[in-house]
DNA sequence: AGGCTTACCTAGAGGTCCTAGGCAAATTAT
DNA sequence: ATAATTTGCCTAGGACCTCTAGGTAAGCCT
């Protein structure tokens, strides 16, 4: 058992599977050093400490997260484009919850200039290029569209939805069509 | 120190401040035990375990955040009793910021059902009642409006707002405008 | 081959969670 | 008023997690 071969990427993309199958919470260096087979202290030579980790694995998912949403909304445009948005920010946060929960962190201000979280930015001003909306406007529809998403599967995970018998999947479409019909007819009062 | 008169309830308004003081992931049976100046085994007789008292940190809180709701939208209706509902709701994220995070609790349905989870849903659908709205589409409309609020304030938090100049209040402001709009024009497709 | 760096180790301190079992004060029963 | 019971907090200790200090052994470089 003399090298397990480790280093602080691949530490990290085990600590996103291991966050994905135990929850966010429960990644610890310890359970990571397991899954080695190595010693806890062994992993302080790749990352300074478990905060540390928890950050790698945030920019990891950011990162993720905004290459999957790419993907989706390339080639489409209008309400096609933001349904694609909405649908891949949905899936990814379902397939990898581990991963999506790691991406509320709050993270340090640089270090979140330097991650994904511009692009994701963009990525939602891009889709606001198919209706007629200008600043300051378009920041505000960012975040409101970014709030909706965020707000609808994180309250959703946390079993806000349970307690009535309306279909998820139904209001979640719904959800999609009242933002588009809400772009289209943004100028407001 | 014979007695310090420990109670579960008086340990959960205790946790409840040491939430908003120092976060809610960092509300531990040690540090609760210490601010009472007893031994941590000491609290096991009130609470079963850690997430016992964190449940009960939620339940708490949902009902404030209830409370202070209901109080808001007294007397209101249409988009006065939407705008004070939102406002109540982000007011308590932004002052008692522990608490809200333990709102975000995944709760037992049985427990959620026994909590003011359910008063939630009853006041957001009185606030439709301004609006001409019915079912299935209020619950649609409950869900999006509860994610939008959720969604701003939990984003807002994470410091997702920062890298813009545009004011966080004045984009809250416009979200509002904006959600009333849409649940007038609602009847959409 | 000698020196340096890398990768992992042992040892150990300190924190958190939680159980088992005990004693003494407060409450209730007689 | 005294006895029985319950309540409230205790000590002791195991299990797990975090992290530091200091060490060894293997691989790389010249």
């Amino acid at each position: 058992m003399a090298h397990a071969g480790l280093t602080a990427d691949r530490l990290t993309q085990a600590a996103a599977d291991l966050a994905d199958e135990v929850g966010f919470e429960n990644v610890t260096v310890s359970a990571l050093a397991r899954h080695f087979g190595v010693k806890d202290a062994s992993l302080y030579s790749h990352i300074r400490n478990a905060q540390d980790l928890r950050v790698r694995l945030a920019v990891l998912a950011l990162a993720e997260l905004a290459d999957q949403v790419a993907e989706s909304i390339a080639g489409r445009s209008g309400k096609d484009a933001l349904v694609a948005f909405a649908n891949a920010y949905r899936r990814y946060a379902h397939e990898h919850p581990g991963r999506y929960s790691a991406t509320q962190m709050a993270l340090d201000p640089d270090i979140a200039a330097d991650s994904a979280a511009g692009k994701h930015s963009e990525m939602t001003r891009a889709i606001l290029r198919g209706y007629d909306l200008w600043e300051p406007d378009q920041t505000d529809a960012i975040r409101l569209l970014h709030s909706t998403f965020h707000g609808y599967v994180s309250l959703e995970r946390a079993g806000a939805f349970h307690s009535h018998p309306r279909g998820v999947e139904a209001s979640w479409l719904r959800t999609l069509d009242a933002l588009d019909s809400l772009l289209r007819a943004w100028p407001l009062g």
